[in-house]
DNA sequence: GTGAAAGCGCTAACAT
DNA sequence: ATGTTAGCGCTTTCAC
């Protein structure tokens, strides 16, 4: 492994040189960077980031902290920081907390704390108090992605406004009986997004003069057996059956589908389903949907903590950025699933 | 931030015992050690890894390269490999290669080349020659998980034996037209698989001494909707039917199951249904597959490749350790989507 | 625009 | 078992 003297001699001028040659911080001129250049890459060198990080304080990493890798949003928001994150030289160190809680612990206390990281994203983690405030202790850029996280920057869809937006599709086709398939906080390590989405739920309904039935409310856990076992017993009761579901997550709204399906309902004729997301197999079932765009949220978050950065290198005197709410867009994309109600 | 040297202060000892205190490395009394631990707790210490790392050659970081981050298979096993790796201090940082393909360069040009990990794995990639050789000019510990990668430790369950096993079943149930769903390599990153898998499946037919037939044989991608239009291509037909399928993963098996039920064909009574993985949804579709344990397969990477890592710490002079095939267990998961042939 | 040199915060010989 | 000390490989003042 050649090392910057390596380089510096190569190219016959000094370390010094060579650092600001290949980092960009400071002035060369063009012809002396124009042979460090040359010397580097004809040795092959490669900076060694921990020299570099002891030596400037930035380690060109972030870190992202998630729930579980299992689920499509998760992960999704991940790809996406890592398209930004990868193309600006930076890696991504990833800190999965499913698990024991043991894992959680040690993030906190140990993991996030040992400087590799110059700044943090969480990805819909419900956090207590006292995480938060580790968070903020580190004294580096943190964004939240998807779901409210007080005290810290945070990028999400108006939770609250998309729900609307869904039931307010179902009601503009005539439906009035309509259910909801929700979350509940005993399965979610997040309970703000399955709160505001069943308020937006019962909001839209109330502005449009619907009563809010509590018979035509279930909270699932997000999955598509949950949809499926929800839905099965709304929409098998004989009577009073829900003319169009609103769930909280394409996953559930698939499964609603299913369970209509297994119970010899036809959709959209029979009901009608909508679900928020846009997940992958939102168009392979025909499903109506709220999109988010996990991905674009993720690119987003990683541009915030790299313009953070930035300015603290810019103007380190500036006391830490207020917390800002950025709010992701969302979009009604109308499928098969949800026709007028007859 | 406290240093090193400011619980060295409170403790009352040297910076040297307490680097061995709080590592481990090296002899320290009891009652010395107690004193260090307290005065890190008290004062919130936490190693710089940086500083830590740039003077012991050691990371304690893992990085893991997969090609996308929106299947199970992947996510689950970097989820098994993290379990073990936050519980031995180990973080993981991660590259993923999805996106245009300038990630692929970079990652193998810079990224993995800056000395930010002390070994890597790699889940189901395919590599080009001069990626694998680059992987290995690291002198890191590598272990390729899930296909096989040439001149690289590799932990893989055995597609060809599992295919067989999946199609056996098929064949012990009385089918004799037992179509397979297969992948291509124009769909895939890896290509090993799916061949190994379709020769897997030909293999069992062979040996029961029934005919290959190429109009059984379906190359999709891997995908609930590819193998979705794949069975229906192969159970539309009017004549000439297959009774059973098998599909070389649970997503496009699931898809084979939603098809037939489009086609108003019962599963199993009309056609018997297996795939390969046991994937969280193929419980809730009762389907019948060969799992294996992507989770446990991480777990087991990570512990190879820290073993490895202790390995050459307690032997420098060593040669680098021959490469070696691990097989990953996998078992028959019988549910309700196969059934005897009528 | 470039070079000399002082660290960054630890670890690991080596000495005791 | 513990302390002393010389780096690890860079970046960044500070001179020039």
């Amino acid at each position: 492994m050649p090392g910057i003297d390596d380089v510096a001699r190569l190219a016959g001028v000094s370390t010094a040189t060579v650092s600001r040659a290949l980092s960009g911080n400071g002035p060369v001129s063009d012809r002396t960077r124009a042979r460090v250049v040359q010397a580097a890459s004809q040795l092959g060198y490669v900076v060694s980031s921990d020299a570099s990080s002891l030596a400037s304080g930035r380690t060109r990493n972030i870190g992202a902290v998630v729930p579980h890798l299992s689920r499509w949003f998760f992960t999704s928001v991940i790809e996406g920081a890592e398209r930004v994150l990868l193309g600006q030289g930076y890696d991504l160190t990833l800190y999965n907390l499913s698990g024991d809680g043991g894992e959680r612990r040690r993030v906190f206390d140990h993991h996030l704390l040992r400087n590799r990281v110059d700044a943090v994203f969480t990805v819909s983690l419900e956090l207590a108090e006292e995480e938060v405030g580790r968070l903020l202790a580190l004294g580096k850029p943190v964004v939240g992605v998807g779901g409210p996280l007080p005290g810290v920057s945070t990028l999400t869809i108006d939770d609250l406004a998309v729900a609307r937006l869904a039931t307010e599709h179902l009601i503009s086709l005539g439906h009035r009986r309509i259910a909801h398939i929700g979350g509940s906080q005993e399965f979610d390590l997040d309970f703000h997004i399955p709160t505001s989405r069943r308020l937006g739920y019962e909001q839209a309904l109330r502005d449009a003069g619907l009563p809010v039935d509590e018979q035509l409310h279930r909270a699932s856990d997000f999955t598509l057996p949950g949809g499926y076992d929800a839905a099965k017993q709304m929409l098998g009761s004989p009577h009073e059956r829900p003319t169009a579901i609103f769930a909280a997550s394409d996953e559930m709204a698939i499964g609603a589908i299913l369970a209509a399906r297994d119970l010899g309902l036809s959709v959209p004729r029979d009901v009608s389903i909508i679900g928020i997301d846009d997940h992958p197999l939102a168009d392979f079932f025909g499903l109506s949907t709220v999109a988010q765009h996990p991905g674009r949220q993720g690119e987003q978050a990683a541009a915030l903590l790299l313009d953070a950065l930035q300015a603290a290198r810019t103007s380190p005197g500036r006391a830490r950025a207020e917390p800002l709410s950025h709010t992701a867009p969302a979009d009604l994309i109308v499928r098969s699933s949800t026709a007028v109600h007859p």
